[in-house]
This record gives C-alpha cells, structure tokens and sequence, in this order.
DNA sequence: TTCAGAATATGACATTTGTCATATTTTCAA
DNA sequence: TTGAAAATATGACAAATGTCATATTCTGAA
C-alpha cells in the first residue's frame, strides 16, 4: 500500500460526505469517524489496494479518480468500476470478509480517507440508516455490474466503445470548456474498459474522429455529437 | 404475476431456512414472517416477476431453481445469475426502491415463499444481523458479477462454455447416478448463460461430446471428463 | 536537448464468432 | 397416432475482432 500522506481532513466538514453513504450518521458517529480515520493522497497511478491483499477498512474518495480492476488469464487487466468524490472503495471485500478480489489505482491525483474496519461495523450495528445506505450501494453496483454482463455479451464493440465515451462523460463530468472529458485515461485503459484490444479501441475511435463524434489529442477527449454518439450506441429513449 | 397456490409452510421449520439470510434471525421474528409469508409454487417456464414491475417484496427458494435474466437490444435474453434452495430473489430492486432490472423465471418445478417489503425493512431496522447477512449476500452476487464481466471481456467462447458447465455442475449438483447435472436447460439458455450464439453453443456442445468432456441425450448433459473440461476453461488452481 | 522507451497509429492477415439456410429430431396437442 | 411447431444439428459463408508487424509520435529522464 502506498505511504500514509498525513494531510488530515475534518469529517465534519467534510463536502464529500453529503454525497456518501455517511450523508445522514448522527454528529457523534462523524467525529468517531473523524477521530479514528487517516487521510492520504495519491499520485496518479497510484495504487490503493490490491487484489488477494486483506482489507482492514474502506476508502472514502475525497476529491479525484479511481478504477477498480480486476487481473485475466492472459495478464490482460479489466476495469470493472470506477469512483469519485463521495464513492467509497473497497467495501465489497471487506464487508463481505473477503481478499480484496479487484485492485483500486488513482486515474488522476486523489485525495481519500480511510475508515478502519471495526468502525464501520460498529456503525452498521447501531444506525439501521447506514446500513441501508450500504445495501443501496452494493445493489447500485449489482444493477450496473448485471448491465455491463448483458452489454458485453450482447452488444458489438463498436456499440459499447460509443457507450463507454457517453458512460466517462456521465460519471466525471467536462473541463469547463464544455466538451472535453475530465477524466483522462490511455488508450488501453480505454480498451480494458471496453472490453477489447487496445488496437481496436485505438481504430474505434480514430473513426469516431473521423465521422466528428468525438475529437482529440492525445488523451484529451472532447465528445462532439452527443445524439450521434447515442445512435452508434444503440440507445434509443 | 403468476397465480397463488396457497401450500403454506412453516417457517419455523422449514430447512431452506437455515441455508439462507434468515440462519440467524430471533423466534419472534420468524414468528413474524411466518404470519405474513405466503407461499406459491411454479411449474417449469413460469415468471416470477418482470423486468420493470415494482417489487413488493423479496422471494426465498424453498426447492426448485430459478434464472434471472435480462432482455438485450435485439430481443436476446441474458442470463445474469441462478437462484436454489435458501436463496433469495428479487431482493435487489426492493432493497434499492427501484423496479425490477430483470425477471425470474423457474427452470424447474419451484415452491417460493413471498415476504412483503415491510417485514423486511422493519427486520433491517431491528437486526443489524440480518443486515450483514444482506450485505453479504450481495457482496457475493457482486464478486460473481464482476468476474463474470472480466471472463465475457476476455475468455473465448469456448472457455466460457467449459467454465458454464461446471459451474452448473458445482451450484445444481449432479443426479443419484453421479454424472447427469441435476439442472435441464434448452440449448438456447445455455447460450444466454455463455453469452454467445445458440448454434455456437450447440456446436461446442458436440465438439465436447466427441472429445468426450460430456455426454448428453437432449437436455440431460452428463459431466464426463472435470479435469479436461478445467483444461479447456482454462482454469488451473 | 537528446535519446530510449512507451504510447499511439495503421496495414495485413488469421481466427473467432455470428448469421442464414436447411435438415433432422423431438415434443406436444388435437 | 399423427402432424405441426419447436428444438437441435450442421454446412456455408460473412462479419467482427484479435494478432502481429511496423511506423510514427510522444514523453520523461539523463
């Protein structure tokens, strides 16, 4: 695990909190928090956790950009999640007692906290609220993981590189220039997100170029044509 | 929603009980989901529920086996997880206040018990038990989630296959005679399992047989050969 | 600045997988 | 029992995608 940056952050005040799952524990349950966490930053790539490590607590995401992935056969890597600032990390394997089954690693510089384990379950033994917030959590992810399962096995590549634009749009937002994409990623992350090989996603999107969906240089992506990009991907309502 | 045959059971002493996320909870509130349970039992091919009604309530397999499933683009179903004996379905979009991501359809004769929303919420608010074991639960349909996403993202079809039927072997279990899966399925459902065409699926199915992996005579499939099927999924430890 | 290594790009080609057509077999209801 | 519809099977082919080779461009450390 990366060195501890001791950049303490106040939970109280704390603007990610309100958009966690510890958006509605009680004022005496923060400052347990407060009193028992420890703050780090990390450099981008960066690696939170890894995959067979155990885990002794979760991440909250403070400000910045982390995936989950997971390691295949062929030591080919696939991003199954990603998280922002008020996601929470490494929750899966830890709630369930578990090795941590994916690694986390900083897309972009990261500000997290973490929250030992036994405070956590403390929290889920006294405060029924919390508790719900964590099976909303987990069952959010269940939909979204169900739904890659039936993109991946149903849909063509070409359909799923255009969702994945639209998806990365979504969920980190645009530069204040209004079209380029926050979050910043290289081609083969993009394929291992995708689902493909990284030659095909670099062709995939030298077309989507080509046909002024999207435009680019380097990694800086600006999404052109929102409806078109929709129309490769299939997505109708 | 299918029609209700009122076989009442008991909870108190129903064995699927102590399989699942009711194992630990209190006599009194057995009491409590015994008085407001209701029981139903589905022939082979009947739904259970539908994507994009509302949930009511949450389902538990007594006997039987259920596959939940989606819809994709091209009218192509997607089988995304199985249910037997003490486990629970239906429980995701309830948990989360959201309709149905997908149906339930039994794939055998099935004998369910129906426990109403407020039941269960109230015993989340009471039992901080029941609430890991949920959280468990979850987190488990989630970690098979995501390997499925890494395995469709890069396994070939027919080490998907290979992997499909043992698995079906390792969650159904085998007849008496120690060779025939206990669980029937149309070629096409294997296919939606694999994620692949029903005539790839049917051919790899054959090209087992030759190999003598399996044997099958329609729909009872005979696991052969364990060893060499883990050769072909490539799975090694 | 310069150079090596990495990332991106592109062509050529092989392989995998899906689609369509068409038998053959099975199932089930009249 | 019989016939129609569905399921299974198989061939031929097309399309999608991956792999390998090789440029070209970019990046960061010396």
């Amino acid at each position: 695990m990366a060195k501890k940056e001791e950049i303490q952050h106040d939970c109280e005040h704390c603007k990610s909190r309100y958009k966690s799952i510890f958006c509605q524990i009680a004022p005496d349950d923060v400052k347990i928090i407060n009193e028992n966490k420890w703050c780090q930053s990390l450099e981008k790539g960066q690696q939170l956790f890894a995959e067979g490590a155990y885990p002794h607590g979760l991440f909250c995401v403070n400000t910045g950009k982390i995936k989950i992935h997971q390691m295949g056969d062929e030591g080919r890597e696939q991003i199954v999640r990603f998280a922002k600032e008020g996601d929470v990390v490494g929750y899966r394997a830890m709630l369930a007692g578990e090795k941590y089954s994916s690694s986390a690693t900083a897309i972009d510089t990261t500000s997290i906290c973490f929250i030992p384990k036994n405070v956590i379950f403390s929290l889920i033994d006294k405060d029924s609220n919390f508790s719900i917030q964590l099976i909303k959590l987990l069952s959010s992810n269940l939909k979204h993981a169900e739904e890659s399962i039936l993109h991946l096995a149903q849909k063509p590549v070409r359909e799923r590189m255009a969702e994945s634009l639209l998806f990365l749009k979504e969920l980190y937002g645009l530069e204040p220039d209004g079209i380029t994409m926050s979050v910043s990623l290289s081609r083969e992350e993009i394929a291992t997100l995708v689902g493909t090989a990284t030659e095909t996603a670099i062709r995939l999107l030298s077309e989507f170029k080509s046909k002024k969906l999207v435009s680019f240089e380097g990694r800086k992506i600006q999404i052109i044509d929102v409806p078109g990009l929709l129309k490769v991907a299939n997505i109708h309502d």
